[in-house]
DNA sequence: TACTTATTGTGAAACAATTCACATACTCTG
DNA sequence: CAGAGTATGTGAATTGTTTCACAATAAGTA
């Protein structure tokens, strides 16, 4: 039972989210030539508890060492693994302005796997001009390349008013992994996973804290 | 006690996050001409349960008409109120690299309220030139500019490796919000509310949830 | 090998968030 | 203005998440 993958537990978002975060830390420690981490100073790191590092790391199998600790190579190895960042993700952005451009220039995702190989445009001024080594391709194009260039997550990053009308394009050219910039609340098939990024969303947490002299707990 | 703002009650991260989620499709709802909402509508249009919305207004105060609904534009305004949006913020941005002239040229910002006053960078080839009508100021005149601009929030979009750095300078300025772009764990005083954008989350979330075929709940 | 020390892995307890369910109170219609 | 219908507001129940606390077990030492 130890090791298999989700085998029938209930992983919670925040494990995922944070398995994100216990991965860039052992990144950096593997860099500060630590062999192993204790659930004690890694929690520390990630302003977390112990436990509930231990807890998270429990859900997917026994990688540590009683009286010891984790070792810290095979241990990020073991989350890269589970977050499924072992390989190379395909990914295409679509609308590339203000918001697509600093993506696709953003050297960091290539390094972490997540690969930029196609670009999207309606704007004929755009298309076909070159952006980091990328070419500007047609949205008309879209449903055919992303086939063709065995797409796996696309970015969106298009006005709110035409996110709609190119998801369902993306969603009927079997796309199953979204992130999407605009703000608005988009309609996929079940088996289809969205994500919103929400900038807006953020700031206006942090209006609700100062305004109210909040204290959240983290 | 139905009335009074953040009483002692302890409202939830996700509760200040949905009100966000309301106040869009309060918006959206005004422009459709709609003068009163039923929990159990708006939840739908926010994929939420009606005892959610509910819920959460109910921390607030009691905003609705049994039988009848929510005003829209009266509710739209108390979340706004609630969230502190109810105004203009000065914001300042540090970094005008990739992702810090997309947010300067986004001009959704201005219009919801988050009005960016100032812009920082230390290229000298950056400071003095004009984006969208704001000149780069030095990053050196930072900590006199932020208070002499009355700045209440700052967004970090500078390199990892000069994040804390430059926060700790954001920090002596006074300033108590911050929303940072770069993928580090920085540390802040407690009174100091610190919010991370992390895009790399966002992508690797998506890749566990294909990764194993998993299907979170929304 | 036996003992000390450190730290994991995990049920159980505590805490937090969501959903249920219904009394309450308002609207609308005739 | 009475009765039917509708939808809020909220304690209570349920479900989910985090923390506690400790038995188990490995390392290091002599
Ligand atoms: N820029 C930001 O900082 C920011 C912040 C938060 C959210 N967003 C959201 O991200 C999205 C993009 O923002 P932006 O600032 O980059 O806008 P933008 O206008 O600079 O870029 C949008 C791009 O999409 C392209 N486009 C328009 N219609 C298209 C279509 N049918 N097919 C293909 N491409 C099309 C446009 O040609 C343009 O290049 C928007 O929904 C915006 O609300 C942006
Ligand atoms: N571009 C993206 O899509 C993206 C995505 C996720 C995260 N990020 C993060 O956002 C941050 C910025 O990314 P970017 O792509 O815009 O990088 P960038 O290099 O394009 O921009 C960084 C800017 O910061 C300025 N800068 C450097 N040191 C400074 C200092 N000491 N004081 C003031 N300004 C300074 C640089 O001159 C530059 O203009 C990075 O931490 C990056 O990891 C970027």
């Amino acid at each position: 039972m130890a090791n298999k993958d989700t085998g029938k537990k209930k992983i919670s978002e925040s494990t995922i989210r944070r398995l994100s975060l216990y991965y860039r830390a052992l990144s950096l420690l593997e860099k500060e030539n630590y062999e192993t981490i204790a659930s004690k100073e890694l929690a520390k790191r990630e302003k977390l508890t112990p436990a509930q590092v231990r807890k998270d790391l429990s859900f997917f199998g026994s990688f540590g060492t009683r009286g010891l600790g984790y070792p810290v190579t095979e241990l990020k190895h073991r989350i890269a693994k589970i977050l499924g960042i072992d390989r190379i993700w395909n990914i295409a952005m679509v609308g590339v302005g203000n918001i697509g451009s600093a993506l696709v220039s953003y050297k960091e995702f290539q390094r972490q796997g997540f690969s930029i190989k196609l670009i999207f445009d309606n704007d004929q001024r755009k298309i076909g001009s070159n952006h980091k080594g990328l070419i500007v391709s047609d949205i008309k194009d879209m449903p055919r390349l992303l086939r063709e260039h065995n797409i796996q997550m696309v970015v969106l990053a298009v006005p709110a008013i035409v996110a709609q009308y190119i998801i369902d394009d993306v969603v009927a050219a079997g796309i199953k992994a979204i992130l999407n910039f605009a703000p608005i609340n988009l309609q996929v098939p079940d088996d289809v996973y969205l994500r919103n990024e929400n900038m807006s969303m953020e700031l206006e947490y942090l209006s609700f804290v100062i305004s109210n002299h909040y204290k959240p707990k983290n």
